[in-house]
DNA sequence: TCCATTGCTTGACAGTGTCAAGGCAGGTAA
DNA sequence: TTACCTGCCTTGACACTGTCAAGCAATGGA
């Protein structure tokens, strides 16, 4: 998948295809190159069509960037409901097993994550991309529903004050403003990650 | 200062005037046009020098954004401070007011800020953008340090879970992705962050 | 006066996003 | 069979980009 496929000539080649080529091109050059070096015509390079074709599928370069970007929130939804669905039953094991998920995620395609929360990609609340991210956001919604928060942290507090937090760790991280010093061998940052949401704990579990 | 500001000729126009005027119309541009918009041309036209100056005073395109984005990290430090130092004694409430300041800065310079921690241009650990970085975290760092944390929560630990909870709310919000509902007339973004930094207070006064 | 250096401009190159025009296949109608 | 129409994609062009090479103007020293 993320290989990012090129059409292939002659066989039923529909134009379905060519679309879910780009799309598949972009989405894997998103996360092997800088940003500005995504360009359209790199794309189509990648796709194996010419430097015009994707005008004829997408609109702009951002639309295309925002397909791209779509796939990437709906590995982050997978990569989260994998977590869960392996975690127990305490519904505070369940959130903090989808915020691991999400980490786990973004340390894996970091360039295609931050991306992802760039603003401009977004173009209304209808595309693609935003639904992409609301189905995402959806998933914790629903397990930060079930934990008993104390009095105060209302469902819509639960779900900011833990996509923010998860999200400021990783993002600090591929930034490289968190100097987590790889000491004695140790992967410290699964390390850091766990201890880092056991601090959200009493929000969740207050009482 | 941000309205970026063009060498004037005939005057005295010494190199080190060229310089910061070019850094001045990089920040300005930064924060007035989405990223890719800020060209290396764009920045000597509105500094009001060739399209080639820049290469004399700066290696590339990603080294005159990085000056720009140095002056937006000491711009957040300097709002982080003025927050600070109008608070109290009390630990907990100064470590809360930084946190303020640093989300006034942000929401006030949106393109700035997310571009700040855009990946890419932070070259080395001693470059311009990495020490105003630096200068940025030793204000929360000795905030933290001041707070009566509970047993477990080091101060590398506390700087972390601080700095990830603000920059993922920002970051979250400028995206898009934290619907904050405008209700009846309220601006519902001020109270929202201090209700979410309040979530964080166990951390810092757990006893 | 001559020369070297500094500071910037001019010009060029390959690469970019996007638009207009054209070609080429497949299907439809006569 | 022939003519035409309609998607789908290519080709070509435009203004723009970052970066390099060359050169001009002014300054300062000998």
């Amino acid at each position: 998948m993320l290989a990012g496929g090129a059409v292939k000539k002659g066989e039923g080649s529909r134009p379905d295809d060519v679309r879910a080529a780009l799309v598949a091109a972009a989405a894997a050059l998103i996360e092997e190159l800088p940003e500005s070096r995504v360009s359209l015509r790199a794309v189509a390079r990648r796709a194996g069509v010419s430097h015009a074709a994707p005008a004829h599928y997408v609109p702009s370069r951002a639309d295309l960037m925002a397909a791209g970007l779509a796939e990437g929130f709906d590995a982050l939804t997978a990569s989260m409901l994998e977590r869960r669905d392996a975690a127990g039953d305490d519904p505070w094991d369940r959130l903090k097993a989808i915020g691991l998920g999400y980490i786990a995620f973004a340390l894996e395609r970091p360039r295609t994550y931050m991306m992802m929360f760039q603003p401009g990609y977004v173009t209304s609340p209808d595309s693609v991309l935003a639904r992409a991210g609301d189905r995402c956001r959806d998933v914790l919604t629903l397990a930060v529903a079930e934990t008993r928060r104390p009095i105060g942290v209302d469902q819509g507090l639960g779900v900011a004050f833990a996509w923010m937090t998860v999200h400021g760790f990783v993002s600090l991280l591929t930034s490289g403003m968190l100097d987590c010093d790889p000491a004695e061998g140790v992967d410290p940052i699964p390390e850091l990650a766990d201890r880092l949401l056991s601090l959200m704990r009493p929000a969740y579990e207050g009482g």
